[in-house]
DNA sequence: ACCTATTTATTGACTAGGAAACTAAATCGA
DNA sequence: TCGATTTAGTTTCCTAGTCAATAAATAGGT
């Protein structure tokens, strides 16, 4: 019942190359946006607060796929290098928005070039149909299962 | 320059996907073992000292594309839950070996087994014809860039 | 033999995130 | 109106990993 040969390799599993990969990438990304102060995740908000505007941490952790509390101290630290602001309601005090300063704003176009030259050096090789066949693929995955991503596709 | 219409959206880029879904289809999996009293850290230092035999915190790191540190730490957890057992040597007192203990033995097939659940939770649904595509991308990027993979086949 | 360099493993400070308990505020219902 | 419930966000504790500094032991050269 232990014998070794039942029991199915980890590189049997898509999950094991996809997260085998996906690490890389994102190991890429973050070496290149070190020097800039800013990490992958709070590249991200960045990127999407600037793209969809300001928006409560609830909202930035569905859209995100994070938990609330994981964008608080995302937000906490983003707050802390002045790149983005809290805004508190005074129609419902439990709520607020995050929304993004003007250093936060300055910082993205750079950052974006360099998440194009990533994808670039990691996917550029392909082929335009393989590309477009993983990027199917990926977006099936979200839907089929539901994961909560960016609604404006 | 800031215009935002120029910045490409982060769904744009295909690391986005990866990410975003490898992300969920590891947590699927950390949280069908968690009832096991194990993580998928843990389960795969298990799995590596079933299948390669006792080695060195070293060779662990190696085989797992890891820092030292982090075995150390890994170690740790699974010395103090009784699934291995660190052997000092007398040969070089640096050095010790890190040997999967028999309530370690007994957990691998249950845990391999819902490493099998969860990739046919997660990719059961697709055509088998875009399982093998996805594989086949997968493997040819680790591939072109040379990333290092567990020499365990 | 002795000093230096190298190797092995550990530790501490840090980023990153999840789960669950918690606080505060608003809403809902009787 | 007032208690109960729900919601929004925070906090604490845990896993997980990196890097850098450290300690300990061995190896190597003179």
């Amino acid at each position: 019942m232990s014998d070794p040969s039942q029991i199915s390799p980890l590189t049997a599993h898509l999950g094991y190359w996809l997260r085998f990969v996906s690490n890389h990438v994102s190991q890429g990304f973050a070496q290149k946006v070190e020097a800039m102060d800013v990490t992958v995740a709070e590249w991200v908000v960045l990127r999407e607060l600037l793209e969809n505007g300001p928006m409560s941490p609830s909202a930035l952790a569905d859209h995100l796929g994070l938990t609330r509390g994981a964008v608080t101290k995302l937000a906490d630290r983003l707050i802390a290098k002045g790149m983005i602001g809290r805004a508190f309601r005074i129609d419902d005090r439990r709520r607020q928005t995050l929304e993004i300063h003007q250093k936060g704003r300055d910082l993205v176009p750079g950052l974006a070039a360099l998440a194009d030259l990533n994808e670039i050096e990691f996917f550029g090789h392909m082929r335009a149909e393989d590309r477009d066949i993983l990027g199917r693929l990926m977006r099936d995955l979200v839907r089929h299962h539901h994961l909560k991503t960016i609604p404006t596709e």
